[in-house]
DNA sequence: CACGATTTGTCCGTATGTATC
DNA sequence: GGATACATACGGACAAATCGT
């Protein structure tokens, strides 16, 4: 499964595994992965790597942890059509959890979704 | 600076502090912050805490680590205006290193562009 | 409502590998 | 080659949130 003596790292290795478990639906939506503490063991991995792992899937939009509970597996189903018409404007946050997408109107009002969540379509 | 009883973890103090030391012109573009091992003396931090913190502003498209060099501030500037026309979507894709906005044209082409240097607009 | 078990969040110390200057 | 700096990995510890009993 993982080789200590690869060329690629260690907690790489365990998210190339967990993301083609999950896109392979061992794992679904809402699902739970096993804690942290049992990949370790599974995988023969310090928490560090393992930790480091999950938060590759995260930065990808896969998984979210959950404090107390452990790691879900995000709902991505279809991206939903935005219409950015004459004068909508849409840029991207960064910083806190998943990136945004901050759509702001022609009046000003402004929607906001997870960035994985949209599809932009010019009119 | 940063107290180890407040309510914040620690390595979000120092990120804010960091944060706000480059919004006040300390660091500029290109310029290189202080080094990891300098930072945790500085603030009296183990490694792993400047790291997380680091990190923070990593995710935030403020710096990024440069190997064997030092963490540099990324270059901010205007984000550059791109018009989705009738039939051009953009979606944002996560994953590797900054998130990446993919404007695909009517005719197929695809451009890219990182996702905080960019204003989508509507046609 | 209280309590314990489980799980993630944060933090420390240490060590080694690898890239840059 | 040597010095510096980030990347990866291990170990241990305690706090805080969640859930079932």
């Amino acid at each position: 499964m993982i080789d200590p003596h690869a060329d690629r790292a260690l907690f790489r290795q365990l998210a190339d595994l967990l993301r083609d478990r999950i896109a392979a639906g061992e794992f679904e939506a809402g699902d739970q992965l096993p804690s942290e503490a049992a990949l370790g063991q599974h995988y023969d991995l310090a928490r560090t790597a393992v930790r480091a792992a999950l938060g590759v899937l995260r930065g990808e939009g896969l998984v979210e942890p959950v404090r107390g509970l452990g790691w879900v597996v995000r709902d991505r189903g279809e991206p939903r059509p935005v219409r950015l018409r004459r004068g909508d404007e849409a840029t991207v946050r960064l910083g806190e959890g998943l990136p945004q997408v901050v759509v702001t109107r022609t009046d000003g009002t402004t929607e906001q979704y997870p960035a994985d969540t949209v599809i932009l379509r010019g009119t």
